[in-house]
DNA sequence: CAGGCCTTGTCAACAACTTGTCGAGAAAAT
DNA sequence: ATTTTCTCGACAAGTTGTTGACAAGGCCTG
C-alpha cells in the first residue's frame, strides 16, 4: 500500500501532545529529563523528542507523585512500576484522610482552580457547547487531584445543573447533552482505574423510580479510585435484580444512590426486599441528595447512610479492610 | 458484485472533491504530498491529480492525527492501517489513561471477525462481565473498520440484547450495565472524531416517550465519522426544545431515533410541532426500529425515513454537499 | 538563628526546524 | 472567458532545542 518503513512503529508523540496529556509544561518536562533523567525519549533525525506511551504514563505518574508531596529528585529514578504503586497508595491515603489539608492546588495554575473550572463548565452547559464542556473536564482531569475532581467539580456541577433546571434557567435540551458528556467522562474515569482481580467488589445502582444515574456513577468512580472493583448496574433497578447481581458476582457491598423523587412509595418495600435477598455479609451503602428522605427505612435495614463523598471514602476504606468474618 | 473484468474502474476524484471531503485545503493536500509523500495520487494525461477512496480515507486520517497533535512530518509516512489505529488509540488515551493490559495488535486477526466479536460480547452481557465486554469492544475497535463496528457489531448487539430481554433470557440487571459500557464506548467513539468548525451540524435526539438513547447515539457517531459536527441532545425530548436547540446552533439537519414504544399518541403532534418550529432549510431525518410505526406522520412532514445505517450515511453525504442555496 | 548549599520551577535568548499559507505564471477544464 | 489546477518559490508564525541564569524555599551546619 503506502510506504511503511516499519510495520508497527510504537506510536510516538511530540512535545506538544505530551505536555497536554501530562499537564506538565514543556519546560518542566525538559528540565526533569536534563536533571534527573526522568525519561529518555527517542529523538528524530533533527533532534526533536519523541515520547512513547510509556514515557507519557511515567510522566503522569511523576506529576501525581510530586503533587502528592514527593520531591521530584527522590522519585524521578524510581521504576515506573514502583511509581505507580506509590501513587496509588498516596491516592488512597489522601482520599481516606480528613480533608483538613489546606489548598494544595495553589501552585500557580492560574485559571485552573476547581472554582474557575466549575464556572467554565456551567457556562458551557448554558451554551450547549459540548466541545467546550469536554475540554474543560479534560483539563480538570489533569489539573485536579482525583477527589477534587469529583467533590469540587463534578458533583457541584451536577447539583448546579439541577438547580438551573429547576429554576427554569436551562431546559432539558441543555441538561441532556451535558449529562451525556459527563456520563462519558465518568465512564472513562472509571475505566482508567484498573484494579486487581482480587479487590473487593462494589455493585452500584439506583433503585426503582430513581432515574438519575450520574450520582451512582460518581460513586462507582470514587470506589474504583479507592481500589475497588465496581459493577455499575445503572438506574431504575428492582431490588431482586440488584440482589441477584450482587450475590452472583460476590460483592462485598451494594451502593445505592437516591436523587429524585424523594417520596417514592415503592422504595421502602424495595429496600426491605433487597436486604432480605442479600447475604448478610454484604453491606448496603446509600447516598445522594434524596437519601435522607428514606432515612428511616435505610436505618431499619442497617444500611450505611452517607451524606458526602469523603465519608463515603472512609466507609469504603473501612469495608475494604473488613475481612469477611463478622464474628 | 459480478466478476466483470473491466467494470469497476476504481472511482477517482479531482482535487475539489477531495478538499471538500477531507476538510483540507488544496494547498495543504499538495504540500503534504510534495514534502512528505503523504499520498501519491494517480494523474491524468494532463497531470491532474486523481485521488482514490483510499487516498481520501488516508487524508482524513492524517487530518485527524495532526489535529490530535502529531506533527505531520512524523505521521505522514505511516501505513494507513497504522494511522487508523494511531488516531484511534490516542483519542482514547486522551480521554482516559492508556489502555495497557492487552496488546491488541499481535499477529492473528484470527477470531476477530465481527461475528465472533458479537458472540463474545453477547456472552459477556449474559455474564454481566463488564470488563470482558469493554475488552471486546476495545479489540473490535481496532480490528473492525468504522462502519463495520457500528453496523455489524454494535447495532446487532443492541438488537440482540433487546431480544434476549424480551424473551426473558436476561434481566434489566444484565441490560443496564451493558448499556452503560456501550454508552461510554460510543461516547468515546464520538469524541474521537474531531471535525472542523465549519462542518455541517446535526442535532440528534429522541422524541418524547422514547427513552432508548443508544440508537440516537450510534447515529451521532456515524454522522461524526462522516465529518459532521454533532450535538447529541439525548432521549425523551419535547419538540420545542429540539427545535430551539437546532435553530440556535444552526443545524443543517435534525436526527430522530425511534425504538420503543411504537404507538405513542403524542409523537404525531410532536413531529408536526417540530416541523413547524424548524426553519425549512433544516432537514429532519428519522430512523430506528420504531420509525416505521410513525411512517405516516414522518412522511407527511417531509422527514427522511431510513431503515439502515448505510442509507443513513448516503443521506448524510447528500445533505452535506447540499450547499445552503435551494432553488 | 544566620548563612550557605541544594532543590526545583521558571525564564530569556538565540538557533534550528516545522508547517501552514500565499502568489505568480502556465496549462487545462468548463 | 472564467475557473480550476499545477509547479515552484518564498515567507511568517509557531514549535522545539540548548544553554545559562535566577529566585524561592527547604535543609543543614556552624
Amino acid at each position: 500500500m503506502y510506504p511503511s518503513p516499519h510495520m508497527d512503529p510504537e506510536p510516538s508523540f511530540p512535545m506538544k501532545v505530551v505536555s497536554r496529556r501530562t499537564g506538565l509544561t514543556p519546560h518542566i518536562i525538559r528540565v526533569w529529563e536534563r536533571r534527573y533523567r526522568a525519561v529518555t525519549p527517542k529523538r528524530t533525525e533533527t533532534n526533536r523528542r519523541l515520547y512513547s506511551n510509556e514515557d507519557i504514563e511515567r510522566l503522569k505518574l511523576l506529576r501525581q507523585a510530586t503533587q502528592a508531596g514527593h520531591s521530584i529528585g527522590q522519585v524521578a529514578q524510581l521504576s515506573t512500576e514502583t511509581l505507580s504503586t506509590l501513587v496509588e497508595s498516596d491516592r488512597r491515603a489522601e482520599a481516606a484522610a480528613p480533608v483538613q489539608g489546606t489548598e494544595p492546588n495553589s501552585d500557580g495554575d492560574v485559571g485552573l482552580t476547581a472554582e474557575s473550572l466549575l464556572a467554565n463548565a456551567v457556562e458551557a452547559v448554558k451554551q450547549i457547547d459540548c466541545e467546550r464542556l469536554e475540554a474543560t473536564l479534560e483539563s480538570a482531569h489533569v489539573a485536579l487531584s482525583h477527589p477534587d475532581l469529583i467533590d469540587r467539580l463534578l458533583a457541584p456541577l451536577l447539583v448546579e445543573i439541577g438547580n438551573l433546571w429547576q429554576s427554569g434557567m436551562i431546559k432539558v435540551a441543555h441538561e441532556h447533552p451535558a449529562s451525556a458528556v459527563v456520563r462519558t467522562f465518568l465512564g472513562n474515569l472509571k475505566a482508567e482505574m484498573r484494579v486487581g482481580a482480587n479487590a473487593p467488589l462494589l455493585v452500584s445502582a439506583t433503585p426503582v423510580g430513581q432515574r438519575h444515574e450520574l450520582g451512582a456513577l460518581m460513586a462507582s468512580v470514587t470506589a474504583a479510585a479507592m481500589g475497588w472493583r465496581v459493577i455499575f448496574l445503572g438506574p431504575d433497578l428492582p431490588a431482586d435484580e440488584i440482589a441477584a447481581a450482587a450475590s452472583r458476582k460476590g460483592a462485598r457491598a451494594v451502593g445505592l444512590s437516591f436523587v429524585y423523587p424523594p417520596d417514592d412509595p415503592r422504595i421502602s418495600n424495595q429496600l426491605r426486599k433487597l436486604r432480605r435477598a442479600l447475604p448478610s455479609d454484604i453491606s448496603i451503602v446509600a447516598g445522594g441528595k434524596g437519601a435522607e428522605s428514606y432515612a428511616d427505612t435505610l436505618d431499619s435495614i442497617g444500611a450505611l447512610r452517607l451524606t458526602d463523598m469523603p465519608s463515603f471514602r472512609r466507609v469504603l476504606e473501612g469495608l475494604r479492610n473488613d475481612s469477611r468474618m463478622p464474628s
